[in-house]
DNA sequence: TAAGCTTTCGCAAACGATCGCAATAACTGG
DNA sequence: CCAGTTATTGCGATCGTTTGCGAAAGCTTA
């Protein structure tokens, strides 16, 4: 009896159980921004945490929207992805590790999985003996769609 | 007769004249943030580009520095470099484009050249029809030497 | 050289993000 | 279940960056 959408409630419990467990508190501005990311599908920005959860719950405050997303992404509850200049958040993938590509255009966004990176980082290793940390990066470029429609060979001024 | 620092000089020349090409006015702030991030080696941040040219010339105001330097960027005569959260400046590379990797540990910043990203790039655009942006990207990760002296691994609080 | 047009500057205010701190509330052990 | 301990909150101040706007300055033409 397992549900199709086995993604938003399991995550639900195994990131109080990770709070917990590391010894920190469960209140309820925490519980709320959780459930508010939870519910999102796909990434979702910091003001749209803080206007979602605010509604529900007045007294919330930005400093505690960002405290407690920069917590969630130390434990590894949610993922920090960058979109154009702002950061968003969304639950991290159980499945493991994804990155973004993120198209300058539309905005869209699309995952890519961790073996087109491998590649590029064993070439850094085996040149610089550098360690690269690709966890939390974001490729930006055109996307296919994008590409198509070339309209945005407008010459007219367009990106900030 | 020929400098052997044969960066520095002529590059103010050429950036004058990307100015001047492209219907910007050279004024003096404009003249003085040049000089002062030509004067540096490597990069340079923000905030001391701001407090050397206000050195010399002290109704320098820090919304002048920011504009200017997006300038010289957009003009592609200097390229913006992410160290850390903040963003650095430096002369843009006249023997082409060059990629950082930026080690977390100390701060220290190494070139890469573009062929180790061709790869890369190839793989996004044959697998997704994806054509990234890999100009102003930084790696970051940990470099030979620091990894070498592993007291990164010290169990106190360290970073953000 | 001087007038006129347009860009640029300096200032102030706004913005998103962060920090310090006193008050509050969550967890523990009794 | 309650009291003590300590993490967390909400608020206000602050930081780095950007923007709006009137004044000043650069460039052009005559």
């Amino acid at each position: 009896m397992s549900s199709p959408v086995q993604g938003t409630r399991g995550v639900h419990e195994r990131a109080v159980e990770s709070l917990r467990e590391q010894g920190y508190r469960l209140t309820p501005q925490r519980l709320l921004i959780l459930s508010v990311v939870s519910e999102c599908a796909g990434h979702i920005g910091v003001d749209q945490v803080f206007r979602l959860s605010k509604q529900a719950y007045p007294y919330m405050d930005i400093a505690t929207v960002y405290r407690t997303l920069h917590l969630l992404k130390k434990i590894n509850v949610v993922t920090e992805v960058a979109i154009g200049d702002r950061l968003h958040y969304e639950l991290t993938d159980p499945k493991g590790k994804h990155h973004h590509m993120v198209c300058q255009v539309c905005s869209g966004a699309f995952n890519l999985g961790p073996h087109h990176l491998e590649q590029f980082r064993s070439t850094l290793m085996r040149e610089f003996n550098f360690e690269p940390d690709l966890e939390h990066f974001t490729i930006t470029g055109v996307c296919s769609t994008c590409k198509l429609e070339q309209h945005y060979e407008n010459p007219t001024k367009q990106k900030r």
